[in-house]
DNA sequence: GTCTATAAATGGATAGAC
DNA sequence: GTCTATCCATTTATAGAC
């Protein structure tokens, strides 16, 4: 049955996630990871051809994730200042949010520092689906030329990864997010010819 | 002589950034870094008592590096709006290009992502001097606050982050610096009350 | 201080029985 | 699909000759 196959598949890429929050993504080993749910390194080549696939499907499900996470309602009725602002916040929260709750993926997905990892064609269409995404949710919220994009980007990469690395567990640069957000609006609101 | 000695520890690490450059830093291996220096691998423990240490010597010498590079001329004379700004942006870019001159030191030294890795109560101690003196550069240019700071750095280390991971060799985030010197600038500067 | 020899472990991956 | 057995490469690190 193709469904136990891909039951089975999603056990193996969570007991992935599991492993590489403990050693690193590239500490990854094939053996450790059989191990965790039940079977012999050598039986992981029955569902992924490579370790290379394995991390190329933990690029691909993280990037779902990753759209699934920052999928958020829309603000209906008339567009005030309060109501993108209120927008914006939620967004950055977030985003913020799934960066930090699993480092490993924010490693794999937004700063790719696995040497000699290359995603595939289809993942990098994943990566590119996520990016259109942010695009489109942004520059509903005012942000409208690439830019004001790159800045935003910029900054909330920015507070997740020091958050990380200068106080893991705890919300040091999450607190700075209302402030940032205000920033970037009052910065990004005036027209770009005045910037 | 133990300038000799020095003088070899020093090609030893020269070394171990390049290979870490080329591998990932945690990828650096003792084989390939003696053969680099033209030495067996067992020889480099008579300069380094393990692995750990070069990667910890590798961690010192980067924040050195760091002082070093962003040390600049004080500004002279009154203080007026423009030579703030000058002197930010001239400190933003010095520290923009210490860390996308050097990827793996940026990962060593900023983002703290090599599984296992803890350094040296010295080393520790380089690096509080580091950001001790990125205090006081940035206090001299009206960063008044703790959370002011906080919120520079991590826009000035997230740009650095997204040029290294979506536009290496590039210059696309680099671009946004005197855009998020602005924006950092105007934002600080409104007294905290109005934050 | 550098070498050879070697330990002791771990890594990814393949072949073939069942 | 899972196993045993195996291969072959690689790793850090130590012992001891020179």
């Amino acid at each position: 049955m193709a469904v136990r196959r891909a039951a089975a598949r999603e056990e193996i890429l969570a007991a992935a996630w599991t492993l590489a929050g403990e050693h690193g993504l590239a500490g990854l080993s094939l053996r450790d990871l059989g191990a965790l749910v039940g079977m012999k390194a050598q039986s992981l080549y029955s569902y992924f051809p490579s370790k290379h696939a394995i991390h190329d499907a933990m690029f691909r499900q993280g990037y779902q994730q990753f759209i699934e996470a920052t999928t958020l309602p829309e603000p209906v009725g008339a567009v005030t200042r309060a109501k993108v602002r209120e927008a914006s916040l939620a967004h950055a929260y977030a985003f913020f949010d799934f960066c930090t709750d699993d480092p490993a993926r924010f490693q794999l997905l937004f700063q790719r520092t696995i040497p000699g990892f290359v995603p595939s064609p289809e993942s990098m269409a994943m990566a590119f689906e996520a990016y259109g995404r942010t695009v489109g949710r942004l520059s509903a919220l005012g942000v409208a030329d690439v830019e004001a994009l790159d800045l935003w980007t910029a900054v909330m990469t920015g507070l997740a990864s020091q958050q990380l690395a200068n106080d893991p567990g705890g919300t040091r640069w999450r607190d700075r997010i209302p402030d940032a957000v205000d920033m970037l609006l009052t910065y990004t609101a005036s027209p770009r010819s005045r910037r």
